[in-house]
DNA sequence: CATGAATGAGATTTCATTCAT
DNA sequence: GATGAATGAAATCTCATTCAT
C-alpha cells in the first residue's frame, strides 16, 4: 500500500474514534507510518485531507452499488439490491459508513455540492418513474427518498448495536426490505 | 436572561454553525456578550459546556413531550403523541434538534452512559409490553426502536429541507405516523 | 514599560540583526520577556507586528521632528531643522532608523499606501512653495524630494559607518547641510 | 537558457517581488521549470543562491561600467563615466538594482568581507587621489564616497518613480551628474 | 545530470484555561 | 460574580534539504 493510501487509512480510522478535530494532523502521520510533512505533501491541508477521504468512500460505496446492479431489473428488484448491497457494505465497511454519517452532520459538508449529494444517491434508481408508473405511493420524491435512506440508517445503527450471525443478519436484511417496499410501494 | 443562559444559548447557534471543536469558547464568549473568563466560571471546562447544553437540551425535549402526554391513552394514541410532539418541537426548535444528532455522533456521546440515552427515549413508551400484548409485530424491540426512531429523524430531515406551511407540515406528520405505525404494528 | 512596548522594543533589536524573517515571533516572545501567545494577544499576525513597529517609529520621528521645528522660520531654516533633527535622530535612534530602511527595501512597504509615505515626508516643508517663490531650483518636486532623501542617507550611513566626536559629528551635519542647500537652492 | 541561469533569473524575479525569506525554494524550482532537487544541485544550499546572485549582478554591473571606461580619461569624464553608465544600468536592470539595495540592507551583507564592498566600488576611481590633486573637495574620501553612492540611489529612486522618455532621462541624468559634480568638485 | 517524494525541524498561530484585579 | 490580560502547550503548516531512482 502505497503512503496516501496509509494516510486515509489511519485518518479513517482516528477520525472515526476522535472526530476530525479531535484527530491531530500528526497523530495521522504516526498512524500512517509517515513523517509529518508527508501528510501536507499530498494533501495541502487538513480540510484538503477530510474532504478528499469522503470523497474516496462515497465512491468506493458507490462502486460497490454499481457492480452489483444489473440493468434489466425491475423497479422493485433494483431497489431491493440498491437496498440490500448498500447495508451488506456498510456492515463490512463500518467505519466508512459511519465516517460518512459524520461528515454529513459536520460543517464540512457544506463544501460538498448539495446537488452532488443528492445526485449520486438518486442516480441509482428513478424515485420520479416509480411515482408515475404507479408502482410507488404517489408522494413527493424527495419524501421517499428521505424514509429510505433514514430507514437504511436505522437498519444499519441496529445492526452494529447487536452481534448477529451472517445468516440472521442476512435474513433481517432482507425482512427490512419488505417493511421498506410496504412502506413506500 | 442571564449570563450563564446567553452562554448556553451562543454555543448552540455556534456549534450547530461550526461544529464542537470549530467553536474557540472566545468566540462563544463574545456571542453571548461575557468576558472569556465569565465561560469558566459558570463551566469549568469546554467538555463539561458541551455536555450541559446536551442535557439542557435533552431535557427540554423530554419535558415538552411529557407535557403533551395523557396517562391513560391507548398504545397507539401514546405513540402518536410522542411522534407528533417530537417532530413538531424538531421543527421549532430547529437548532436544538440538530445539535442533538451533532452530538450523537461526535465522540462525546461515549461520555453519556449508554443506559440514560436508552432510557429517557424508550421511557415514553413500552415497546416491549407492545409486542407482549400482540399490538406490535413480533420483532426484536431494539429493532422496533430502530426504526422508529429513523423515522423520526427521516422526516424531520425532509421538513427542514422543504417549506411547508403549517397546516401541510402537521398533514404530512400525521400521514407518516400512519405509515409509521403500519409499519411497526 | 508594559508587555505590548517591550514586545516592539524585542521585535525591533531582532528585526535589525536577522532580518524579518530571520526573527522567530518565539525569540521575539522571549527577548521581550512575555509567552509566546502574548504576542499574538496584542498583534493579530507577525505581519501585523511588523507594520505597528514601523508606524510606531514613523510616528516618532515625526513627532521629534515637528517638536523642533517652529512655524515662522525661513525656508531655509526649517530646511535645516528638519536635516539637523533627522540626522541627530537618525544617530540617537540608529535600530529604529536602520530599521526603516530594511522596511522601504521590503515587500512590506506595499502594504503602507504609498500616498501615505509621500505625504508625512513632504507634510514637513512645501517644496513646491519654493520652487514657485525661486528659492528652490525650478525643478521637478520629486525630484528635489528624492535629492533631499538620498542626502539624508547618505550622511546617516557615512556617521554610522564612522565615529566622530559630539561636536564633530555636528560640524560635520550642519556642512553637509550647506552642501544640499547649494545642490537645491 | 541552462538551467543554472534559469534559476538566477527566477530567483531575482522573485527575491524582488517578496523578499529573500519570503521566496521558498519551491517557488523558485518551479518558476525556472525545473526539479525542487535541481536547484540544491547548482547550489549547496539556499543561502550559496543569494549569495550566488548577489555576486552575479554585482559582477554584471562592474563589468558594464569598465566596458565604457576608457583609461586616460580625466577625472571628472571618469566619474562622468561611471555615474551616468551606472543609472543607464539601473534603469535596464532594474530588478537586479532593486536587488542589490535589498541586499545591503539585509543580514546577508555581513557574509560579503566589508573589504570587497570597498575595494569593488572605489577601484573605479581613485578618490582619494582626486582629493590630493586638488580636483575634489578636501573632505574625507569616505564622506565623498556616501555622497555619491547616495546621489545615485536618490537619482535611481527618482527615475524609477517616474516615467520619463529616453531622452528626458538621459538629460536629466547629465544634469544630475553636474549638480553631483558642483558639490564634491 | 535531473527528478520529486519524503523528511522533520521549526515557524506561526490557536485556544482552553488561569488568575490578579 | 465578572473581567480580560496572560499563559504555554499543542495544532497546523512550511520549507530547506536529502536521496533513491
Amino acid at each position: 500500500m502505497d503512503k496516501q493510501e496509509e494516510i486515509l487509512k489511519a485518518a479513517l480510522k482516528l477520525f472515526v474514534e476522535f472526530g476530525f478535530h479531535g484527530t491531530p494532523t500528526s497523530k495521522i502521520a504516526k498512524e500512517a507510518g509517515v513523517a509529518n510533512g508527508t501528510l501536507f505533501h499530498y494533501y495541502k491541508t487538513k480540510n484538503d485531507l477530510i474532504l478528499a477521504l469522503y470523497t474516496d468512500i462515497k465512491t468506493r460505496l458507490t462502486e460497490h452499488i454499481d457492480s452489483k446492479a444489473s440493468k434489466n431489473d425491475s423497479l422493485k428488484v433494483a431497489f431491493k439490491s440498491l437496498f440490500i448491497n448498500t447495508l451488506q457494505w456498510s456492515q463490512e465497511y463500518k467505519q466508512e459508513f459511519y465516517f460518512m454519517q459524520q461528515f454529513r452532520v459536520s460543517p464540512f459538508i457544506l463544501l460538498i455540492p448539495h446537488e452532488d449529494i443528492l445526485r449520486q444517491a438518486k442516480a441509482h434508481l428513478d424515485i420520479q418513474a416509480g411515482i408515475k408508473n404507479e408502482i410507488l405511493k404517489p408522494l413527493p420524491a424527495e419524501f421517499l427518498f428521505s424514509l429510505i435512506n433514514s430507514h437504511i440508517y436505522g437498519i444499519d445503527q441496529y445492526l452494529s448495536s447487536t452481534n448477529l450471525s451472517d445468516s440472521k443478519q442476512q435474513k433481517l436484511i432482507e425482512d427490512s426490505f419488505e417493511i421498506l417496499w410496504d412502506m413506500i410501494a
